[in-house]
RNA sequence: UGCCUGGUGGUGUAAUGGCAGCACAGGCGACUUUGACUCGCCUAGUCGUGGUUCGAAUCCACGCCGGGCAGCCA
């Protein structure tokens, strides 16, 4: 259906959001459907920002409009370069393929000085079009780059001198704690300021002032002045700017006075014209102050609206930036990008396809309702994608030594296997089967459970892609511990021989033990043991011991070529793909995710 | 206890006054040189009580239960 490279399986379905803009589109309401994804640069993505990119990008994507990426970066004591290109470089793998085209990217250097006659700058306009922006941008081009909040520093100053102008803002001299006990409480209506009613011409004075730097930190803030008895606390005159000494990242040390959030969010979508916007719930009790502040200032319809959808709530994970650091800080977890962490990074470096979490949270859908998502929703979608793209390859992981007796020792036989079964003209590759094999300590039991269909002391099985062969004798050390099993093959079930047909229960993975390499191979398994951690007193005490367990692997020998972005099905066993810790003289592979093993549950 | 907001199988969602559907999970079976994949079947739901209506998950009232809001964070 969708000529999109890349594109999920399945469409998105509609929600209450798309239904708006839907409506909005068939009203012509805007001239062009424009969103943001807004992510403060204090962190790194995770997997719950991916469901507000993909909401944000889709919308745009759907509507032939653009979304861009803008650095909410009010607050200097927080942020810094380090999170705007890690942000950027996930964003860009996320969408890559699938809306990328929609990512809205301004040329370097094109502030808003350069406005219409609305006050809004002229990329939006249209007067830049994103398609050129991004092509210049992935040919390597550093002639385009994200939106930041921080541009916008002179254009919002003067719309807040205009906020005093018009009587809707004021100096206030209050001190934290002052302002905090004025406030009240929500089921107390707050008071006023003294320093509320000060004439227009008291206000722009000690604004210039507060902007040049006369006062300390804290000494006075600008307000809008709205209504202290409010029912909604956030309307009870809340802070526009703060007076912060402090150079900013990407703003230089221009400012001592720095916007806040509802003050600087609203009008950066309006500067940008952003038509939709869409945040948490968390963010319902401001909505009515985004709306305020942009009556207050008169601007010309139509105007950017606020809608909200509830956050994505995985089990078995935990989201917050807090939270993730601290598994950081305290070393449960090896960095920002462990494969076992929800960040993008972590993900990506697991070797989850990016499709993949796409498919995940648009499935999920978008709602007002906090709910919690099972992590097998995720795990589904992974196998899904994992299954259509993956190579097959041989992979022994316990190694357990393996000898055919009636195969000579200078002896290989050659066998086809299939790289891509899922395809419908699959290709196939030579593996080398010889007198001595591994397979997988998994695979044998001396003494079976029930139904068991794997190898066992006088049994059969097949050795895939080979030959079915049978256990003669188990070789045990001085301990008791299984150290070589040997076995004789039925060379006449190989493939195109008479016997090929024959049937056996059990089908198990190999190795030849000369004709392959050595791996380091880690699998990852859930980092909590319980389906909300974060509901926990404490997450540190259900954080998974075994969440790790790091083996050295037996891998058929066309995987010593592997590159960083092949995915492999490792068959029986699951998705693996090489970690960037591998180097030439040491391969290390990631366990993505098992294959669903229906047996091991019973 | 002020204001805001929500409640559909175990979980996530759809149905926008007209057959409660889909996906995941779970169960049974078929197929299988992956105990995977695929395919078939099954289990299971409208928070409660009234009301409006020919007809209510949907509209109304009351109740019950949950989430959010009092940063010079975003």
């Amino acid at each position: 259906m969708s000529a999109e490279p890349n594109a999920p399986s399945a469409a998105a379905p509609s929600d209450f959001i798309r239904d708006i803009v839907a409506r909005h589109v068939a009203e012509k309401r805007y001239p062009k459907i424009v969103t943001r994804f807004p992510p403060e640069p204090n962190g790194y993505l995770h997997i719950g920002h991916a469901k507000a990119i993909c909401l944000n990008f889709g919308l745009a994507r759907e509507n032939h409009g653009i979304c861009n990426l803008r650095f909410d970066d009010t607050n200097p004591l927080k942020e810094d370069v380090e999170y705007v290109d890690s942000i950027t470089a996930d964003i860009r793998w996320l969408i890559a393929g699938w809306a990328d085209h929609c990512l809205g990217f301004k040329p370097k250097g094109a502030l808003p000085a350069n406005t219409t006659r609305d006050g809004r700058p002229d990329f939006y306009l249209g007067s830049v079009d994103p398609s050129t922006l991004n092509s210049q941008l992935s040919t390597g081009s550093a002639n385009a780059e994200p939106f930041f909040a921080s541009d916008y520093f002179d254009a919002l100053h003067d719309f807040a001198v205009e906020l005093i102008k018009r009587g809707q803002a004021y100096v206030d001299d209050l001190s934290p704690e002052e302002t905090d006990a004025y406030r009240g409480a929500p089921d107390k209506p707050g008071r006023d300021s003294p320093w509320r009613n000060r004439s227009v011409d008291e206000n722009l004075d000690l604004f210039a002032r507060m902007t040049a730097g006369e006062f300390p930190d804290g000494a006075r803030t600008l307000r809008a002045k709205i209504d202290m008895a409010s029912p909604n606390v956030w309307l009870r005159d809340p802070l526009l700017y703060r007076i912060r000494h402090a150079p900013h990242y990407h703003a230089g040390d221009k400012w001592c006075v720095y916007p806040l959030y509802d003050y600087a969010h609203c009008l950066s979508d309006y500067i940008e014209g952003v038509s939709h916007s869409a945040c948490s719930l968390e963010f319902v009790p401001h909505r009515a102050l985004y709306d305020w502040i942009l009556a207050a200032l008169g601007l010309p319809r139509p105007l950017p609206r606020q809608y909200e959808f509830a956050k994505l709530v995985p089990t078995y994970t935990i989201l917050s930036k807090r939270n993730i650091l601290r598994l950081v800080k305290e070393k449960v977890v090896t960095g920002w990008d462990d494969p076992r962490l929800p960040t993008i990074s972590g993900l990506r470096r697991r070797g989850i396809p990016a499709s993949a979490i796409r498919n995940f949270v648009i499935g999920v859908g978008v709602t007002t309702f906090n709910s919690v998502t099972e992590i097998a929703v995720f795990e589904h979608a992974i196998r899904e994608e994992l299954n259509t793209i993956a190579h097959r390859r041989l992979a022994v992981l316990r190694p357990v030594k393996l000898v055919l007796t009636n195969i000579s020792a200078g002896e290989s036989i050659e066998c086809e296997a299939t790289n891509d079964p899922q395809n419908e003209n699959p290709t196939t590759r030579k593996i080398l089967l010889t007198r001595e094999i591994f397979i997988d300590a998994d695979d044998f039991a001396e003494v079976p459970p029930p139904k068991y269909f794997r190898l066992k002391p006088g049994g059969e099985v097949r050795l895939k892609y080979a030959c079915i062969i049978k256990c003669d004798e188990v070789v045990k050390d001085a301990a008791g511990a299984v150290t070589e099993l040997r076995c004789t093959a039925d060379r006449a079930t190989r493939a195109g021989q008479p016997d090929s047909a024959r049937k056996v229960k059990g089908t198990i993975h190999w190795v030849s033990a000369t004709e392959s390499i050595d791996a380091e191979v880690r699998l990852y398994d859930r980092l909590f043991t319980v389906p909300e951690p974060g509901a926990e007193e404490d997450f540190m005490t259900v954080v998974n011991p075994h969440s790790l367990d790091t083996v050295t692997a037996r891998l058929e020998p066309s995987l010593g070529s592997a590159k960083p972005d092949d995915r492999f099905q490792f068959e029986r066993l699951g998705y693996f793909t090489l970690d960037p810790d591998s180097s030439a003289s040491h391969l290390v592979f990631n366990r993505t995710i098992p294959l669903k093993d229906t047996w091991a549950k019973k």
